[in-house]
RNA sequence: GCCGGGGUGGCGAAACUGGUUAGACGCGAGGGACUUAAAAUCCCUUGGGUGAAAGCCCAUCCGAGUUCGACUCUCGGCCCCGGCACCA
């Protein structure tokens, strides 16, 4: 026999017994692919269970472990509902499509169609070495024509609806990636792949109706459980407000020219000239005492006067020529006159018209209506240019006339003063009176703006999959027949991207030009390509019908999908909030509104997870502090990595990497070896360890749905200790369950202990269920209370359980540690069952 | 500026809906057992102050408050992380 100490990592003399992962994990991955033991059946399965996470992006650098602490936290959670008699679907697959790959593989001077696949095999090896329950019989490739005919025909199923259209608009333009960009690939004003300050140009683009479906992406929002930070930056960036659109006729600088006293307050006639605002403070309209249009708004050409236009020109051009940045980060206010004027329709004066660059065109109308007295940029400007100030709302303690030096912005208790009939009424019930009552004057109406834009999807760029489009002059765009799909794309050489704004694509005329599908007149193809976010926006769909009998002909199986989707728990990264997550709920509820779909909302669950971090800094390769998870796997093996990884934090907070404290989670395994190792047969458990065994049942039991698994290790270790206390030898029955409870965590080490000689179970441990605790055994039927004297714990009693207070008072008092605080009789006692008593006594 | 999430030992972190002398679990550190020795393993100690000890006092970012009782709730500040940001 080996003595019970023998350490589990050198070779012991004879016979080899000690624990050693590299053996373990090996043979355990080895046998689950000859057994197929990841691949559930799914079409006969039962209580299916769709445990998903963001699949990655297959870098040439291999696996972050960012990507593998995500990975390890819905294996765990996976794991854990197949133990609970789920049939568990957990893919994986791979973003290879987009920019990163394509710059990566213009850096190295290499092909993307030759390099993705060494990384998708490189990441496959990595992520089985990790020991994920994934089922590689269903993966997707988001670069094969098997998966991106599919992207095409999503495209066309919008464009088939209208939500799929081309317009010039001003873009966003990564000047480094020589692409545009969607709105939400832009963070502070820089390219949210390389940090490039974005530009803006002028480009003919495709766009997705995505702001069609804002209220709805918004309104939806509350019957999802999701984490609550992601579902917060959906709605902010979402950015519903309530308000009025509100009409100001203009002037005619030449018919009304001096007649400054006109005073118009009824309907706006038709083909006057007038300045649309989009408001929400439609309450404070008496005190809008001048407009301002937005460089870029149509109308400054028709409105400046003779004498501003040179002004006015020579400012829209100055700030055209600014960047998106320096004129959103500089507020220091500019502006000039256009020399016209509009008419408040609430009190019929004259306001100046103005136009600034604080103004955004692509926000509302492109114009406001300033009220300086209550908002801060208003008064700013009007300070500056000497611009009359009014108040119309007075806080409490305030008058029509107390002065302003500075906006008065709190509503809290403030009511309309210098607005007529409306003074005295309070600001949340104004805004809609005054709406109603210019409604009446038809001077606005009460309407909601959104901070969504629409999606814009081209990409100048080669790699990614040809948006499915051929350009006929007769008939305009045209879309590719869903059977001529996919449109592959063409395996060329020169695929690196100019500053044309025009695709690669487009220098290779023997692949765009093809006769019109509806005409067959000469027509050429469209030569972007679309987002990745196209990709791996309904790559969910996609799995489970992966090698079904349909996948040929459609993009997933309804059979299938009826039974599998939505997704019953998707586990990912905060940083897709606004990005992969919104554009999956709006292509969800397309496909649901095209017919294709009975749901329209794609993620039941949704969790984000923590960052990890390393040494208290973040992880970067200019730092060279990156956790390389194939270093860790092969020092430590794959199951102490993975149940380090989540022990270092909570889940959803992310933790701090710490070399040092990956030893304490192997000598944790190394224990729970050597436990069912020395395991004796014959005895009978000890009820103490019993008792502990139930409670840490249950505690990992409900830890593990809340993706607790810092604390659920936590209490299994506690219950090692327990059971190993001294040199104590367990029993087969105390170490058993032990073995379940941690096989989410460390699977090769369970299952080897599970169907190892010592255990010798036939099946595997994660089809051996998980164990019940005993309520009845969770209790010792004595229970420790706390006694405290005015508000300090003095100390404990032991008593029996369901002891009422009388009997609880009787023992701290017969406690001469606590009795002594207890000076005289207490005035007040509190008695809480089972936890504590509180005495209050005179002092 | 607005909206989320945080701030607890030398370190990573626990603490149920306000309730068992805050700090579980792990790392690190100190001491001991075993060993020729080391490694490994096992045991003990480990928030601060004071004291010979029993003990007492102070401690969850800071300051108030509510309560028999506050890491937890309220009010006011400070700091860190993430999102949004001249969005009318």
């Amino acid at each position: 026999m080996t003595p019970p100490n023998q350490l589990p990592h050198e070779p012991a003399p004879e016979p080899p017994i000690g624990y050693d992962p590299a053996r373990v994990e090996r043979k355990w991955r080895e046998r689950w692919a000859q057994r197929s033991a990841n691949t559930p059946d799914i079409a006969g399965g039962v209580r299916p269970y769709y445990a998903l996470m963001m699949f990655p992006y297959p870098s040439a650098e291999g696996l972050h472990v960012g990507n593998l602490f995500a990975f390890t936290g819905n294996d765990i959670f996976a794991r854990f509902q197949r133990l609970q008699g789920h049939t568990v679907f957990e893919p994986m697959g791979f973003d290879a499509f987009g920019i990163h790959s394509e710059n990566y593989a213009l850096k190295v001077g290499a092909h993307p169609m030759d390099l993705i696949p060494k990384n998708v095999a490189n990441f496959t090896r990595q992520l089985t070495a990790a020991g994920l329950m994934i089922d590689w019989t269903r993966t997707v490739d988001t670069t094969h024509p098997s998966y991106y005919a599919w992207t095409q025909w999503v495209f066309l199923q919008l464009f088939k609806r209208g939500l799929a259209y081309r317009k010039k608009a001003a873009v966003n333009w990564c000047p480094n990636d020589k692409t545009v960009l969607a709105n939400e690939q832009v963070e502070g004003g820089k390219c949210e792949r390389c940090g490039a300050t974005v530009e803006q140009r002028a480009l003919e683009q495709w766009f997705f109706r995505i702001t069609d479906y804002a209220e709805r992406l918004l309104k939806n929002l509350d019957g999802l459980d999701w984490s609550t930070t992601t579902k917060t930056a959906q709605r902010t960036w979402i950015g519903r407000s309530d308000g009025a659109e509100l009409r100001f006729r203009v002037l005619n600088p030449m018919e009304d020219a001096g007649s400054a006293a006109v005073h118009v307050t009824s309907e706006v006639a038709t083909g006057m000239r007038e300045v649309v605002v989009f408001t929400t403070r439609p309450d404070t309209i008496f005190g809008a005492t001048y407009l301002v249009l937005a460089p870029e708004h149509p109308l400054l050409d028709d409105i400046a006067g003779v004498d501003q236009k040179r002004a006015v020109d020579e400012y829209r051009t100055r700030s055209s020529r600014q960047d998106l940045i320096s004129r959103k980060t500089n507020k220091e206010k500019t502006g000039v006159f256009t020399g016209a004027y509009g008419v408040n329709p609430a009190t019929g004066e004259m306001i100046p018209i103005w136009t600034a660059d604080y103004v955004l065109m692509e926000y509302g109308t492109g114009a406001i209506m300033a009220v300086p007295g209550h908002d801060e940029r208003d008064f700013e400007f009007a300070t500056k240019f000497g611009l009359p100030i009014e108040r119309v709302v007075a806080g409490p303690g305030q008058t029509a006339r107390t002065p302003l030096k500075e906006a008065f912005v709190d509503d809290a208790g403030a009511v309309l003063c210098n607005s007529e009939q409306f003074d005295g009424y309070a600001v949340e019930e104004a805004k809609p009176a005054v709406t109603a009552w210019l409604e009446e004057k038809h001077a606005g109406k009460g309407v909601v703006n959104f901070r969504l834009h629409d999606w814009c999807i081209s990409r100048q760029r080669y790699w990614g999959p040809p948006i499915p489009i051929i350009h006929c002059d007769a008939c305009g765009a045209v879309p590719v027949p869903e059977k001529d799909l996919p449109v592959i794309l063409p395996n060329i050489p020169d695929f690196k991207p100019d500053d044309s704004g025009i695709s690669p694509l487009a220098r290779h005329e023997e692949w765009y030009r093809v006769p019109c599908p509806t005409c067959g007149k000469p027509a050429r193809r469209e030569t972007d390509v679309s987002d990745t976010f196209l990709d791996s926006g309904w790559y969910f769909l996609r799995y489970p019908s992966v090698g079904s009998a349909n996948a040929g002909t459609m993009p997933f199986d309804p059979s299938i999908t009826k039974k599998w989707l939505p997704v019953n728990s998707y586990i990912g990264g905060n940083e897709h909030a606004v990005l992969h997550l919104l554009y999956s709920r709006f292509l969800t509820m397309v496909l649901h509104d095209a017919g294709h779909l009975d749901f329209d909302e794609p993620f039941t669950k949704f969790r984000a997870h923590g960052m990890i971090i390393r040494d208290g800094a973040k992880m970067s390769k200019s730092k060279g502090n990156i956790v390389n998870p194939d270093e860790y796997i092969t020092e430590w093996g794959a199951d102490t990595f993975r149940t380090y990884l989540m022990f270092l934090g909570a889940f959803e907070e992310g933790g701090d990497f710490r070399d040092g404290g990956i030893s304490g989670v192997k000598r944790f395994l190394d224990r729970i070896w050597a436990s069912v190792r020395d395991a004796s047969v014959a005895d009978d458990p000890d009820p103490e360890v019993m008792r502990k065994l139930h409670q840490t049942i249950k505690k990992v039991g409900e830890d593990i749905p809340m993706l607790s698994y810092n604390t659920a290790i936590a209490a299994m270790m506690e219950y090692v200790n327990v059971m190993r206390r001294g040199e104590r030898t367990p029993r087969r029955a105390e170490v058993e369950p032990l073995v379940q409870l941690v096989a989410p965590f460390a699977p090769h080490i369970a299952e080897e202990l599970w169907q190892g000689e010592w255990l010798n179970h036939t099946e595997s441990v994660f089809d051996a269920g998980w164990p019940v605790f005993d309520p009845k055994r969770l209790a010792s039927g004595s229970v420790t209370i706390a006694v405290q004297v005015n508000g300090k714990t003095r100390g404990t009693v032991v008593v029996s359980e369901g002891a009422d207070e009388a009997a609880v008072y009787a023992a701290a008092m017969a406690d001469a540690g606590i009795a002594k605080f207890v000076t005289s009789e207490p005035k007040k006692r509190v008695f809480v069952a089972g936890r504590l008593l509180s005495l209050v006594v005179q002092v």
